[in-house]
This record gives structure tokens, sequence and C-alpha cells, in this order.
RNA sequence: GGCUCGUUGGUCAAGUGGUUAAGACGCCGCCCUCUCAAGGCGGAAUCAGGAGUUCAAUUCUCCUACGAGCUGCCA
């Protein structure tokens, strides 16, 4: 039989990075194995719909590839995919009524205080458990409440005695006594049904073979098993995964700043390196490859090697990912993400050109040249502004950083240098890479010292700055000759105050 | 409180009744090097605790501890 899946979010508000490894497993399971992967919207909770969201949740699928074959916007023969145009079709009632039919479900009338009146506390927490009052109501009472437009809603009636067993793929056998199971609401007072008795049809109606869903419906999965058994139908394959926590081992909050997918694509992360790395925290391939796209991970993907346990989102690990993914993309693909984090260092933009702060425009190829250096240098896109602030004005720098121990530099062989360096800067016009070092590397031979001593006051006075994405040349090289030269002599001239 | 699930380095994790208990991130060191990265090499670091089964348990069973989830007219 062919494998079908579902991805069944409710639409209120962004992706959060749980649901989206619930829809990525989904997909994946479906893919591997040349199934059906079909979207389905559970707006069946009024409250707390919000407006915007499902464009969210189209928009997350594509971002991440996540193509389904059946959907709201993909009319198959399972229709509608809208929980909400479900309900207005009848579904859901008729196949309540089905059940009250059965016995398996009851008109439940119970008032709000009375419910009330039911609440204990245990342990801190207050907690109802239902006392089947409304099991018990005659037929005839039932069919006056009703008459009478009495607000009702409809309970599965769950036996008290005997236990209920099911099989989860992956974490096996599970039992639990009858007595523990609520008599949960199927329809509610406003007819609309609940996730679990809506879940329930819907997959069976969809023809979802495998039911992929979060830890935290473990528990209450027996209650659908009955729902399945009370219709006579056959209960899908149940695959539940282990959640994802933060580093606190708490459930993933706003606060932590991985909560949703858009949070992290805002954050500077590529869709790719986001899915490849939650794709890992629960699942893990056969070998050691771990940089997976969507196309290996639907090639590698064993559903069966799901683990049990729970995960830490790690956001080290993620930003190291995303920066082998930045350093794996194409140029001009790169280019898309890290222009406008390049451009905004500068003090303004004036006909396609950068300009910065002391007036010095940079050309499209300067730019360029600076998304370059700078690719493999940063985890996330916003690492790029304060890598390259430099070179939108030469910061104030100590003159202290002349004098490097390694480099064998002091400030008076820095200002030795710098003086001896200028004359031949300013007779050379090539200031590209290739030609820079052959001049210094001439200078440097000749003077027979070591690259460090010539290059180093030569970076430290074009860039003021202690680190750099790259050295001295290719700095030249991006802020073109003039502005090489006036950087310099500011060094020579705090190099002459400080040795003065 | 009850029920359910889980527990291999800091994190993601492989693995098995007998292994030197993989690999990755991070950390540390070395190499390369004009700085920072990248790259290369190396290092420290793990089977929650206790019983039992067994010739042998990280692996099987039980208990304890800890963690999480459920216990909604939310999903």
């Amino acid at each position: 039989m062919k494998i079908r899946t579902r991805y069944a979010p409710s639409p209120t508000g962004r992706m959060h990075v749980g649901n989206l490894r619930t829809a990525l497993y989904e997909y994946l399971i479906a893919r591997h194995e040349d199934g059906e992967f079909i979207l389905r919207i559970e707006d069946t909770d009024q409250e707390r719909f919000f407006e915007g969201a499902l464009e969210i949740i189209y928009r997350t699928m594509e971002e991440t590839g996540l193509d389904y074959d059946e959907g709201p916007d993909k009319p198959g023969d399972c229709g509608p995919y809208v929980q909400s145009e479900r309900v207005e079709a009848g579904i859901y009632m008729e196949y309540a009524k089905q059940l009250v039919e059965k016995g398996e479900a009851y008109y439940c009338f119970c008032t709000k205080e009375r419910l009330e009146s039911l609440k204990q506390e245990v342990a801190g927490k207050e907690i109802v458990v239902y006392d089947k009052h409304c099991l018990y109501l005659s037929k005839e009472e039932v069919e006056a409440n009703l008459a009478s437009g009495m607000p009702y809603v409809i309970r599965q009636n769950i036996p008290n005695e005997g236990t209920t067993t099911f099989v989860d793929d992956i974490y096996g056998a599970i039992t639990v006594e009858n007595s523990e199971l609520d008599d949960m609401i199927l329809i509610k007072s406003d007819g609309y049904p609940t996730y679990n008795f809506a879940n329930v049809v819907d997959d069976h109606l969809m023809g979802i073979t495998h039911v992929v869903r979060g830890n935290e419906y473990l528990s209450s999965t027996p209650k659908y098993i009955r729902l399945y058994d009370a219709f006579g139908w056959e209960p899908p394959v149940f695959v539940h995964l282990p959640l994802i926590t933060d580093e606190e081992h708490h459930k993933l909050s706003k606060r932590s700043g991985h909560s949703s997918f858009e949070d992290l694509v805002e954050q500077g992360f590529l869709p790719e390196a986001i899915v490849n790395f939650i794709a890992l925290l629960g699942w893990s391939p056969e070998g050691n490859e771990e940089l997976f796209n969507l196309q290996q991970l639907i090639e590698a993907f064993d559903y069966k090697r799901v683990n049990k346990s729970p995960a830490v989102f790690d956001m080290v690990k993620l930003r190291w990912m995303n920066g082998e993914y930045i350093k794996n993309l194409a140029f001009d693909e790169y280019k898309k993400y890290a222009a406008s984090y390049v451009k905004q260092i500068f003090a303004k933009e004036e006909d396609g050109l950068c300009i910065n702060a002391d007036g010095v425009k940079f050309s499209e190829a300067a730019l360029d040249k600076i998304m370059d250096l700078v690719k493999t240098r940063i985890e996330i896109f916003p690492d790029i502004p304060e890598k390259i602030d430099f070179l939108n004005q030469l910061p104030e720098y100590d003159v202290a950083m002349y004098t490097h121990k390694k480099m064998k530099t002091n400030s008076e062989n820095s200002l030795e240098v710098l003086k001896e360096t200028l004359p031949l800067l300013e007779a050379q016009e090539d200031y590209s890479v290739d030609a820079l070092h052959d001049l210094i590397s001439d200078y440097i031979a000749k003077k027979e010292v070591k690259n460090g001593l010539v290059l180093w006051p030569l970076r430290t006075a074009v860039s003021g700055k202690q680190s750099t994405p790259g050295g001295a040349f290719e700095i030249m090289e991006i802020l073109g000759k003039e502005e090489s030269l006036r950087r310099i002599k500011v060094g020579i001239e705090m190099l002459e105050a400080a040795n003065a």
C-alpha cells in the first residue's frame, strides 16, 4: 500500500520548529517510499485563529521545499482540506452521530457551573474528571433537551474497565487503563469538532497510513484507538517523535530565539540549513555524513532510526551548519543574501555606488571582493557588518597595536616600514592584490625580513583593527590607492607622535 | 497527585551480551599563515544510581533518582 502522510497545522501564528520538524519527517517518510504527502489545515479553534497564519504556512512549506500532493490550494480526492470547510459540509457531526447511535458517544448538557463543581485540586493543579453524568440521561430527556435548543457537546464514551493498547513504531507497545481515560469531547458546543475527533475522522477519510506527530500525543493516543475501534476502522501506523527542547531542557519558548522558522530566517539562517539541522534532531543517518540537502534526506531517511529521547536545540551547532551552507553557496546565490549586509555599513549610496564616511567610492567589483572575503568567515549574514565596518571609516585605534610580539614589530620598526613603503605605494598604479604582492614582496626580499614585520604594520595602518577578513593586500585593493595611502599616512603620524 | 514516555561526553548522537564505546558541534593544543577565518593534524570529555539475570552487562529485568509530556469545549 502506498504511504500517505499529512501535515496538519493549526493556523495560529508562525511555524514553530517543532512543528516544522514534524512536517519534515512526515514529508520524508512519504517521499522516501514514493508515497503521498498532504497538507490539511486544522482551524477548529476559532478563538486562536490568527489572520495571516495560513499564508505563513504556505510560505514556509514553499521556502523549505516541502511540496505536498494535496492541500487547500492543491485539490485532491479527499477535499476539502480545511477543517472549517469540512464542518460546513457536516462531516464531523455526521460521524459523531454515528457514534452516538452505537452508544460509543453521548450528548452532554452539563453547564459550566456543573463542570466547575467537578474540579479538584491535586498537587497544585486543577483537574476535572467528567463523571459521565449525561450518559445516564434517558432518550426522552436527550430528545427534549435537544428540541429545546439547550447547548450541548458530544462526548466519547469510554468504559471504566479494561485496558487499551496500541503499538507505536518508535516507542513500542503502550497500554493504559481505560479508567484513566476521560470521556473527551468530540463535538464542541459551537458545533466544531475538537482536534482529537477531527483528526481521527480526517485521517481515516483521507487515507492516512502513517500518523506522525509529537510525543505530547503519546498518552492520549489510546483514546484515538478507541475511536478507530468504535468506528470499526483500521488504525494507522503511529510514529511519535521525541520533543525538541531549549538549552535548559524545557520546551522551546519565544525567549530562546529559536522558536519559529521565520525567526530563524530573520536572524540570518538559510532555510536549507535549518531543514538540515532539524532533520538531525531526533533522527540520525546510518553513516557519519551530516550535511544533507532535501533530496539526500529523502534518500537517507529511514524513520525506524528516529530516537526516543528529547533533543536540545543547539544554536551553536546550527550556526556552524549555516556557515557550512554559506561556504557552499554559489557566489551569485550568496550575493543575494550578503549584499544588503555589506551595503549597510556605508554612509550612503549614490548612483549604485557605496560611499563611505570619508567620501571613498566603492564599485560593484569592490563590493564583490568584500563579500568574497567574508564568505568563509561568517556563520550567519548579520555577522558581516562588524567584520567590515573599518571600510566605512578608519577606526580610532591605539598605536600599541603596531607592537606585536610574534610579528616582531614595535613602534620604531613599524614607522620605518611605513615610511619606506609609502613612496613605493605612491609610485604604484596597479592596486590589485597580485601587483601589490609583487611590489611588497620585492621590498621584503631586499630588506631581508619576515613577511610579518612588514605586513603587520601595513594591515594595521590600513584597517585600524586587530583582526580583519583578508590581509593588507586585499584591504588595499578594496580601499584603492588614494584611501590606502591616506590611512598609511595617518599611521605614520600616529607613530611619529608616539615615538617623539 | 495519577498516567505515559525518556536518561550514552557540555550539546547532537552511533553502537553492542565480550568494542581501545564511532562521528559531529563546541572547547584546548599544534601546523599553515601579515591578523581573523578556512583547511590539516591531535587532545580532553560519556554509558544517571542501585540491585538482579549471566562466565560476562552500557546493552536484558526490576527499583530509585532526575527530566519531560498528558490530565482543556488548545492543538
